[in-house]
DNA sequence: GCGGCGTACTGTATCGATTTAGAACCGTTC
DNA sequence: GAACGGTTCTAAATCGATACAGTACGCCGC
């Protein structure tokens, strides 16, 4: 049988309180007695209170759950997933908080919705989750603090939002380029399947998108090259199946490879940007001169490629996340918090060819 | 109040039981008397059963705490860490298992030792951790499953091993570049520290040295190159802050910038090996000509920079990890894994200048 | 000799569920 | 009327700890 507080206390001969004092609040008993209960739990085997139990009792938990649907080679692939953790796991770790991370299938919706319902955590951290998942209802349910980057229907009275005008930083990307006299205008992208169908479709409107940040980001470029003009139908979309450089490059070869080859292609992340520009190089086209190029993000690599791009605080991002989560304020007003973007021009936007 | 099974119980007039058994085992009432129950709960505001309270009951946390030392950001860097952790993943998913981040501070032990304590867990990963940390010893008296790619002293019966011959993989290296001729040899890693001391000290031996796999990988090349006649105190060792390739060529920088120029540089991962290389190409320097470089670990990034590296099966290691935690074999034996490396040769490394 | 006070410890209620043994009832048959 | 095997549900025990009110006791000053 497993030593509990209580055989520690039987066996030295004082009460389960006292016991649990020796471990969690030493001012509160000799430093003797104190000695002698350590002693006992040690020869017991004793491993000290069970956190289950500690959790339990305390109301805390010690951890937030961060829910990805990406594999997680997927989601840290991305520079800015890993700023944006390392910003969550700052706030995280003053908070002595873990970070519990939860990902979770797209197919199994049932295992998805139990992998929330059984997460032991004081809160919930949504990283990048289609508007029509299940998990993200659960997570409702659970009544706990919410942060996420992404708004949504059904949204709880406790969710908070940290997050940038996405729409409105792409709109400034998609007037530059609108500027620079670019009309045939192609956007690639990882999540713009069209609620929970998968693949290259066709896409009727940006409002069918099943993610949020994709979806307004589409309706930023819209926005912009409709102002110029440019109808929704004369945008060619590519959605490719993850955000890697390889499938920035792939979607970028078959935009580049057929007739009418776009002026520009925006990438809906640097990292697809990136492809982006291998995809060019490796065909002697010359970024900013022959096809200009868009990213997002701004991550570190995009400055040193000279890559055009919208820059967003991601470390920030992740670091009000967790406060909001961790301590949130009772002003629903503050709970709120939209982070500013800048749109930062580099040699891959030029003007457009004639 | 906070309604709970008891509350919902009361109101619908049956018993506890039965509202746990309408969560979670269906088949053992009624269809008719479980809607009546999930209906009151809904109407009481009841979000399901408090997990912290079944992870109590049940003696699972559905969680494996990942233990670090480095900040998230730099463990994440590197994409032989986030292959890892994709394997760990993926034996945890497939035991609706969920994974605890645990980033633990160098400097506070006592916070350290305490995250560990309060972790709601299954069981350990030790992914990067000096030996001496008192976080190891706190791992090992909470009595819980433990895997880990480190041996060390004071490891109890359930630790599981899953890793690789660290210095026997660059043992084999150290042979390819005495073969080339080399005998100027240089080395640069991130953790070589001694001890508790951080800072690029000038190493007595790689005994020394804090952290099993940069120890044990110093010895492997100690080892060759002895057999070769070049001693320990003719060989360069660079101690860098991170492991990032900036890291690595700044730590090139270094060597390259004195007299005598190492004819070979090994850089303990391959992230710091393309810094390296990164350092050469800015000084007109062709690797495998002029120096020769070698890395570690075989990321993707190395085969298209030519970077000859030892090739580990990061995933795999990951993985196995996964599976000797959440179902440890009850056979000792079964629970050392010891999987292979492979030197794998390409245009960075070629006959020592003469 | 008594009230006041601080220290060191105890006892009980509580946290919110799961598990288990067993009660009540089903229609049928000896 | 009781025993059959089977469901559906109840009551009580269990999980392992923490919070908090309360008590015993020594010590002080008057």
């Amino acid at each position: 049988m497993r030593p509990t507080l209580q055989t520690v206390a039987d066996t030295v001969g004082v009460s389960r309180s006292t016991v649990s004092n020796a471990y969690s609040r030493p001012d509160q008993l000799s430093p003797e007695l104190r000695a002698r209960i350590l002693a006992a739990a040690t020869a017991l085997g004793y491993a000290g209170p069970d956190p289950a139990a500690r959790s339990l009792r305390k109301r805390r938990a010690g951890a937030i759950g961060v829910l990805f649907t990406a594999t997680l080679s997927y989601a840290f692939t991305d520079p800015y997933a890993v700023q944006f953790l390392r910003g969550l796991a700052g706030s995280a770790e003053q908070a002595r908080t873990g970070l519990l991370l939860l990902p979770l299938s797209i197919d199994d919706e049932a295992a998805a919705v139990g992998a929330v319902n059984d997460a032991v955590v004081d809160g919930f951290c949504v990283y990048c989750m289609p508007d029509w998942h299940p998990a993200l209802d659960a997570v409702q349910a659970r009544g706990l603090p919410v942060a996420s980057g992404q708004r949504r229907e059904g949204d709880g009275p406790l969710n908070a939002f940290v997050g940038i005008d996405e729409a409105a930083a792409t709109r400034s990307a998609g007037e530059h380029l609108v500027a620079l006299g670019h009309r045939r205008v192609a956007i690639v992208g990882d999540d713009l399947s069209v609620a929970r169908v998968t693949g290259p479709a066709r896409l009727a409107s940006p409002a069918d998108i099943g993610y949020y940040t994709s979806r307004e980001r589409l309706r930023g470029y819209q926005e912009a090259l409709a102002a110029a003009g440019v109808g929704w139908s004369s945008i060619s979309t590519v959605n490719v199946a993850g955000n890697g450089r390889a499938d920035g490059a792939e979607a970028a070869g078959y935009l580049l490879d057929r007739a009418p080859r776009p002026t520009a292609i925006a990438a809906l992340s640097d990292i697809l940007a990136l492809g982006v520009l291998d995809a060019l190089r490796e065909r002697g086209l010359r970024p900013g001169h022959d096809v200009s190029v868009v990213g997002f993000d701004d991550i570190p690599e995009a400055a040193a490629d000279g890559l055009t791009t919208v820059h967003q605080p991601a470390a920030e991002r992740g670091r009000r996340s967790g406060q909001l989560l961790l301590d949130p304020p009772t002003d629903p007003a503050d709970r709120t918090v939209v982070l500013p973007t800048k749109l930062v021009v580099r040699a891959s936007t030029g003007p457009a060819p004639s």
